[in-house]
DNA sequence: TAGATTGTTAATCGATTAACAATC
DNA sequence: TAGATTGTTAATCGATTAACAATC
């Protein structure tokens, strides 16, 4: 699955280039992948395609799409209008494509009352109402790390099922939630760990 | 390595409760990642604690952020200051513990002269010239997709040895060039696949 | 047809975990 | 000492790749 998302983007830019069939070579080699890997990933999820051929472009793209569960639309909140939050925001807020930013919370009263297209940003404290009024599929947590579980455990009693997690905060505690991290400073930590060069043996 | 940002935010956490031991349980139990694992992931960086006790937590900080490359500066580029490169140079613009962003570049007239702390953004055409005078140690590449490649060139091509990669561009052209991705897009992308449940067989 | 490309089986590789003797 | 915790060996697991018959 991890691939899936490279895949996509690549074929984007085939079709793009006007290219209409694609081979498992071609893609592989556009993405450093084995061709036989990308067969296999397709093939586990029921996507073939033909000898000889390979794959239309078209059908590949709506399969892995399909996949991605692109087909659906999610709505989406923001909680923590700072600046990375705001950059999400604006990221995914200006089209409504598959992810429609439909709620955004902070505590900060500066940013309150502030829109991004149609959406103002909500008090923190209205979280718990104003989800229950207009549910969302995903959350986003950029907020401060101090407060980060203690926010997460609020989306979920308010029923996200799903987070999108910017903190550094571990967040396993909660059954049948999706969580999702991208804690930004790590790919810092592992770029400086390789310059660093800290290799006790190999290489 | 994957794991090591992890136990070092983790450390970090007990170190502010006031923990003075770890025992790779209790790591694990609270990154939810096997006691083995932890001792294994260790002792391949010749990190080894004293049965019966555990890790003293000064010493394993300390041995973590060694291998993490924490104990050097970094000096960083921020390349493209849309708001994803904005958040990012206030993100380590402020404190320059460890990664000390020293220039800036965009294309954008209107943002050209804007300053973070001490920096102030530079036209991109100035990137060689500037990267010349001021060499740095990471690029944080935050362009528009479609001038990614192009820019990562120029990066590479002025001695740049490490870019951390926020485009949905493949940087795989380069020799001892330490790439880092973190595509924020594909997370949704993941989210998405699991909530749409497009398992074919599996749970 | 000839041969490029497929899907899949079997082999390989690497990462995770269980088991356990060593040890503080 | 007794027993908690270590480091490491061996077993397990899963993911990647090579090999190849099937096929368009």
């Amino acid at each position: 699955m991890e691939r899936m998302p490279r895949y996509l983007m690549q074929l984007y830019r085939f079709k793009t280039a006007g290219i209409e069939q694609v081979s498992s070579q071609m893609l592989g080699d556009s993405l450093r992948v084995k061709d036989t890997q990308i067969r296999k990933d397709l093939s586990y999820f029921g996507v073939f395609g033909k000898a000889r051929y390979g794959y239309n472009i078209d059908f590949l793209i709506d399969a892995v799409e399909k996949i991605l569960g692109l087909n659906h639309q999610y709505r989406v909140a923001i909680v923590g209008f700072g600046r990375i939050g705001r950059a999400l925001a604006h990221y995914h807020g200006s089209d409504c494509h598959n992810f429609c930013v439909q709620l955004i919370f902070d505590t900060d009263p500066a940013v309150i009352g502030e829109a991004v297209g149609a959406v103002r940003v909500e008090p923190m404290d209205q979280l718990e109402q104003r989800l229950a009024a207009q549910p969302v599929d995903i959350a986003v947590l950029t907020v401060p790390e101090e407060v980060a579980v203690e926010v997460a455990d609020r989306l979920v009693q308010a029923g996200v099922r799903a987070i999108y997690n910017f903190t550094a905060a571990e967040l396993h505690r909660y059954r049948d939630v999706f969580i999702e991290n991208a804690q930004i400073a790590y790919g810092m930590f592992k770029l400086a760990h390789r310059i660093a060069g800290y290799w006790p043996r190999k290489r």
